[in-house]
DNA sequence: GTGGTCTAGACCACC
DNA sequence: GTGGTCTAGACCACC
């Protein structure tokens, strides 16, 4: 597959593939119930040491991403689908992240509009959409 | 001060801290050159372990937030600039975050869509204006 | 059935599940030798994935609580006897974890103990009684 | 210090060593603040790898029972207090836990009282006594 | 000095 | 085959 990593980078390697197997099941690259690679597979692949893509699956099925059973390997779990209520707490808090980023950035309120306009954009499918649920399948 | 935190919540209480302070710099609460309070003093106050401040406020310079100049106590730093590239790229990936973890939640696009509105206009005064940058030139 | 988990809560869905399972053993909605549901069942049911419930009939497996016979399923196991010492010391365990528990609670030894009263009460049916042990001999 | 750990137990080394710490923090004889053993010099102590040992503090540290700040070492973190409602709702869980062990050991309702009491007359120092907290020093 | 990450590779349990 | 734990030891950032 497409993981890459940069060992020089100063971000530890099992954070750059956490980022990445979260982005790759956000797009749809990886879907529900997909089978990853095995730690020694991706470790081979990436020639990093199995205890790093290890320590990153690890941390991954900590937050729900994926499954892990032994003997068996590990897939992209289920997405969680929450309360309602807690969804929108959640979601105002990423929002307030991205404000006070963008402060810090000294990004100006119209930069960040357009920018988040053609991100989103971008994300429009993935993103579930109003009245349409995820397991039917199509999204005319 | 208006610090909170909540041991029990699962998030660190240094992370927690951390972002309250960003919070604060980045709505105004704290402004550039103002002092921090001290170590001890906010420790006491909050009844934490100092270690614990003192881990916040090491990230916090870390990450440009604050200064501390060794025997005179912990400043709030000048906003950063950086090269208009860098900041894009950061923004990009900022805003990257916000899809990925708008999947995680199973929120449609036009609720993120409303909600980033909403938030942005609540936002906007601290966010820099697109013709009254606050130092440097005007790029409309 | 009635079970329920909660994605959002933090706590894995395969530990949710089997806390739930052995809740039921042990308050009598589940009785030994019942048949549970199938691992492709409860997945439906759930909405989960089918390796979340397959993890936690695995672990249940090996904790003695159900048994998995290749082709028919999985039935709520005998419960375990063990020899009286054994009991003595996994009981023991069980309850210094109790009080590390209450410590980092923070809970004073008085509720510690009404608490423990109540509980008990609740629960005085299921535990089997001095006198009328459920196959042994009594030892009163 | 008096830290042990078997590695043909089957449990795993670092979760032993949580476990001793967690009961060392809970019956005081590690102390609020008190700096803990490097990773190094445990790792040395007890013969094995200093990762072990690392795996064990980032895992308390989550749990918030130590706080680590880097080169300057770990140590035991302020007690969590958390609102009353919460404490209750994890006193309740863990009371539950205690009564579903019992059951599968087989344990009857008396030796399982008679075996709180007791072990509660151990803990009662340490617990917090009603109207004492836990700052004031005297015990009288 | 401190902890954090990573490699190389062993051995284990489970399938 | 799969992932989980562990060793031995390197190198890094931070103090």
């Amino acid at each position: 597959m497409w993981y890459y990593v940069d060992p020089q980078s100063g971000v530890p390697i099992y954070v750059q593939l956490k980022e990445q197997i979260k982005k790759a099941v956000a797009t749809g690259l990886l879907t529900e119930g997909e089978q990853m690679p095995s730690v020694r597979e991706l470790a081979l692949q990436l020639t990093i040491n199995p205890n790093t893509v290890s320590k990153a699956y690890q941390e991954l099925e900590r937050e729900g991403i994926i499954q892990t059973a032994r003997g068996l390997g590990s897939f992209v779990a289920k997405r969680q689908k929450g309360k309602e209520q807690e969804q929108k707490i959640a979601l105002d808090k990423a929002l307030e992240k991205l404000m006070i980023e963008a402060y810090q950035l000294s990004v100006d309120a119209d930069t960040l509009h357009n920018e988040f306009i053609d991100k989103l954009a971008a994300w429009k499918d993935r993103l579930v959409k109003g009245a349409q649920n995820n397991d039917s399948g199509n999204r005319t």
